[in-house]
RNA sequence: GGGGGAUUAGCUCAGUUGGUUUAGAGCAUCUGCCUUACAAGCAGAGGGUCACUGGUUCGAAUCCAGUAUUCCCCACCA
């Protein structure tokens, strides 16, 4: 049969991951082996893959599939996140499409349209990550809201609650009006918005014609002021001291009163206060005893405070709003203002500073030791300048919000028993919940009158423990599991939830299991379309992965997208990369092709050029393998993939199957196709974790493999390198390409036989002599103790070659190459004289320097020597 | 406003504690080849004042200072 041209993927991935599932080689179980475990971060169970999920899960399988090779028990755990807010809101959406209305269904209702969208979608995404090669242990697939990690969540709620880390509390939290619900610090992305800044002006209070000046973004909320402030020291508004003020519109009396908050500078040096509305204004408001007067629903509408403005969305308001207060005179100037808002990750809603009662997290505490593990080197960050970031952050963490109000997660284990602030129990079943609550009121209650908190908790309240809870390490402390598996080793995430994921997760580590949860954490860069734009839906500019890989074959895209990315680096793509990978794999394929095609001749002895190119691709194959290694060690991924490319298309291909390959239609001796073939299979088991699927194809097609795998293969053991045979060879390199430029610039075609004769002047190994006679096309190889005259020459080494013409050869065109030559030889010594003649470097450098410079300063003398004589002979 | 990076060939990046020739790789480019493994290929070539200025040093892409450009993170100036 014939073997096709060119690699076709689709078959052999269909083929080999079915393979390894049905071994169980992606399923672990703990054993004497070292483990060796990574969680993945988990997808948005309804989410679908995209180009930032192909490069974080594609290094995470190199890693795994390495490790699995170095005989480690690899354990890859997947896993989907139930993405409160994301996936409530696509439910929510999914249902008014259908004219159902969330407010028209009870919780339990609104539940079971969550879930049964949750089974429809959930999912989809691991399907991906398998055409991927993902090599996940699916057997323990894991979601945060199974019944097990729920129950962890609510018991770590509890027992922080209960060590007083966790408090209710009325606060100014960040309020997403389309979400209607509570968003962390981190969930609010700050963007600067071309606004207005509307100078407005309040009569003063018993005055006739007094006016103050104000200036405010947010002319809504002037229904909601409770005060004007003004800097105690600025001399322009001294006579205002102890004053009033009207507000426009809501004809309200509110005092003047004197802070130096208040920037003298900015705007007119008078600013409006409305408590309800704004963080800073809170403060103020506490401070002076100020009302707080909220004119806003929860949705961002205009309530019954706002006057005839009740009912109208605050962005709506403004406009009007703007245009009463110009009609009536109160609207003094507009100016444009570039100012920053901030808005909901998930929604892209601006944000309403709200305040609610909300249950937050005390974070001082509890974030020490997870800043210590990391600045002291317990955990690694790749690249290593992203744990600056994480101290700035840690040092200045903040409470974290963790309430929600929303349905879809877990619903927090606090239930009321009355109205008061402190009327409230925590505990994980009604049960418990009201006996804590006869306690702690000292009356009869009922269990009807036990309410429970209808919010549920912030999906990273249940992410962060994802190391450990995959493990029931919670549930079931010191289970066999969790004690083998945990602490993990890496964790390959996106730098954008250092905060929101990676920071807490060591946090719990640290408080559950008193230890890290992983040692490494790799961080990849955003993937950037070519002009430099992240990739998202609204922009289109994502390629869909899945129909990457049914073109460019699984192997191929995972080259492409690995092939330059760096740690931390935005990784900008192009499909091009991905063609790179594809080409790739089809260098294999070929090579493959041409060992195959080769018959054997028992009776052939092995050529000596034979033997000198696998003494040579041995050495040469251990350098670099100690190479990749450290790549690899280091998390250079991209560099150990460009080693591994470089290995197999320049030194294996280009050289070593060129070296050995007999004449067309020839057999080749068994000893070097033997030995060929095991050289072939130590490269792909170094191929193997970048392209799973070639590498175990040709794996099996190479030889009878009696149902080893490649996958479980040992990674090759590094062998001592032999020095001088790598530098012969580069020698030999150098006279080979010498003599193709030869043919190039003359015009021979590679099919004419040269001769070859070596004037030696130097140093000579000839070990490589055959390996040049094959490579060059040479008749013979000679030396001779004269120059060769009308002979290209060239030289290596200080020693001289040359290949003599039929007819007679360009004088001048040989004198103009050797006069360039020569003039770098002379420019060359010239800058290591510079240096031997300096008496300080001579004093002050090692005598190793020293030595190599006088080596530098003996060699260029010899070459400027020959070079001469070379040119007085023309 | 505060903090942290980055700047090396057309593009993407390496370049260990300052000293392996006068700085490397892949891709792209150019030239010549459809040579029976591969044109998704082969052989060869060109291409850089290491952002700029100054300093330290016998010696700087590498260390220091300043400048420019740029990216990221954090932050409540209305």
């Amino acid at each position: 049969m014939e073997t096709p041209k060119t690699y076709e993927p689709q078959q052999a991935e269909e083929k080999w991951y079915a393979h390894w599932m049905e071994k169980g080689y992606f399923h672990s179980e703990p054993d004497d082996r070292e483990a060796y475990t990574v969680v993945i971060p988990p997808p948005n169970v309804t989410g679908i893959l995209h180009m930032g999920h192909m490069l974080n899960n594609t290094i995470q399988d190199v890693l795994v599939r390495r490790a699995r090779m170095q005989g480690k028990n690899a354990c890859w755990v997947p896993g989907t996140d139930h993405a409160s807010i994301a996936t409530e809101a696509k439910v929510v959406h999914k249902l008014r499409a259908e004219g159902i209305k969330k407010s028209d269904l009870t919780r339990d209702e609104f539940l079971a349209h969550a879930f049964e969208w949750k089974d429809k979608h959930g999912g989809i995404i691991l399907e991906q990550l398998k055409k991927l090669g993902a090599s996940c242990d699916w057997e323990r697939t894991s979601f945060t809201m199974d019944p097990e990690y729920s129950e962890s969540v609510l018991n770590v709620f509890i027992d922080l609650y209960k060590k007083g880390k966790i408090y209710r509390g009325l606060r100014m939290v960040n309020w997403d009006p389309e979400a209607l619900t509570a968003l962390s610090d981190e969930e609010v992305m700050h963007k600067e918005v071309n606004s207005k800044l509307f100078h407005v002006r309040y009569k003063i209070a018993g005055s006739d014609d007094d006016w103050l000046t104000i200036a405010t973004t947010r002319p809504e909320t002037i229904l909601g002021d409770s005060a004007i402030c003004i800097h105690p020291e600025d001399e322009r508004y001294k006579h205002l001291h102890g004053k009033q003020a009207i507000v426009p519109i809501a004809n309200r009396t509110v005092p003047i009163i004197l802070d130096e908050y208040v920037e003298m500078e900015f705007g007119t040096g008078c600013l409006k206060v409305t408590p309800a509305h704004d963080t800073n204004d809170y403060e103020l408001g506490k401070k002076h005893n100020l009302e707080t007067i909220d004119i806003l629903n929860s949705n961002g509408t205009i309530n019954d405070k706002g006057l005839h403005y009740q009912g109208q969305d605050r962005f709506e308001a403004r406009k009007s709003i703007e245009k009463e207060l110009y009609d009536k005179g109160y609207l003094v100037k507009t100016e444009d203002h570039i100012n920053k808002v901030g808005f909901s990750e998930r929604t892209n809603a601006a944000i309403e500073p709200r305040l609610s009662l909300q249950w937050f997290v005390d974070m001082k505490e509890l974030s020490a030791p997870a800043l210590e593990n990391v600045m002291n080197g317990n955990i690694n960050f790749y690249p290593e300048k992203l744990k600056n970031t994480y101290r700035h952050w840690m040092e200045n963490v903040k409470d974290w919000c963790i309430s929600r109000q929303l349905w879809w997660g877990h619903q927090i284990p606090a239930w009321y028993f009355g109205e008061g602030m402190e009327d409230f129990v925590v505990a994980k079943t009604r049960e418990e919940a009201l006996k804590l609550a006869i306690d702690k009121s000292g009356r009869n209650i009922t269990e009807n009158e036990l309410k429970r908190d209808e919010d549920v908790l912030d999906t990273w309240f249940s992410s962060w423990l994802w190391p450990i809870s995959v493990f029931n390490g919670l549930t079931q402390p010191n289970n066999p599991e969790i004690k083998y598996y945990y602490p993990t080793n890496d964790l390959v995430t996106a730098p954008e939830i250092m905060f929101f994921w990676v920071a807490r997760m060591i946090i719990a580590g640290c408080e559950y299991m008193d230890d890290i949860p992983f040692k490494n954490v790799y961080y990849t860069g955003i993937v950037r379309d070519k002009l430099g734009r992240k990739m998202s839906k609204q922009l289109g500019n994502s390629p869909d992965p899945i129909e990457l890989i049914q073109k460019y074959g699984a192997d191929g895209v995972r080259m492409g997208i690995l092939i330059s990315s760096p740690a931390g680096n935005d990784l900008p793509f192009d499909s091009s990369q991905c063609e790179q990978g594809r080409n790739f794999t089809n260098k294999l394929w070929n090579a493959f092709r041409l060992v195959d095609s080769w018959e054997v001749n028992a009776d052939l002895e092995q050529p000596e050029s034979s033997v000198r190119a696998i003494e040579w691709f041995e050495a040469r194959f251990n350098e670099e393998l100690a190479i990749i290694n450290e790549h690899f060690d280091k998390f250079k991924i991209s560099e150990a993939l460009m080693a591994t490319y470089k290995l197999v298309w320049t030194d294996f291909c280009s050289w070593y199957l060129e070296m050995i390959k007999p004449g067309y239609q020839h057999p080749i001796d068994g000893k070097t196709l033997a030995r060929t073939k095991l050289l072939f299979a130590d490269l792909l088991k170094l191929i193997h974790p970048l392209c799973p699927f070639i590498a175990e194809e040709l794996w099996h097609l190479l030889a009878e493999r009696n149902g080893e795998d490649i996958i479980v293969a040992e990674w090759p053991h590094f062998k001592p390198v032999d020095n001088s045979t790598l530098s012969q060879f580069t020698l030999a390199e150098e006279v080979i390409t010498n003599i193709r430029n030869i043919r190039t610039k003359n015009n021979i075609a590679n099919k004419v036989k040269l001769e070859l004769f070596v004037k030696k002047n130097g140093e000579l190994n000839t070990n490589f002599d055959s390996v040049i006679v094959k490579m060059g096309n040479l008749t013979h190889l000679d030396y001779t103790f004269d120059k060769i005259p009308n002979s290209n020459s060239f030289i290596v080494d200080q020693n001289e070659y040359y290949i003599p013409f039929g007819e007679s050869i360009d004088v001048e065109a040989e004198k103009e190459k050797l006069t360039k030559e020569l003039e770098y030889s002379k420019g060359f010594l010239l800058s290591v004289r510079r240096k031997l003649e300096n008496e300080k470097f001579m004093s002050s450098a090692p005598e190793q320097v020293v030595i190599s410079e006088r080596k530098k300063e003996a060699d260029a003398l010899g070459t400027i020597a020959i070079l001469e004589e070379k040119l007085a002979g023309l």
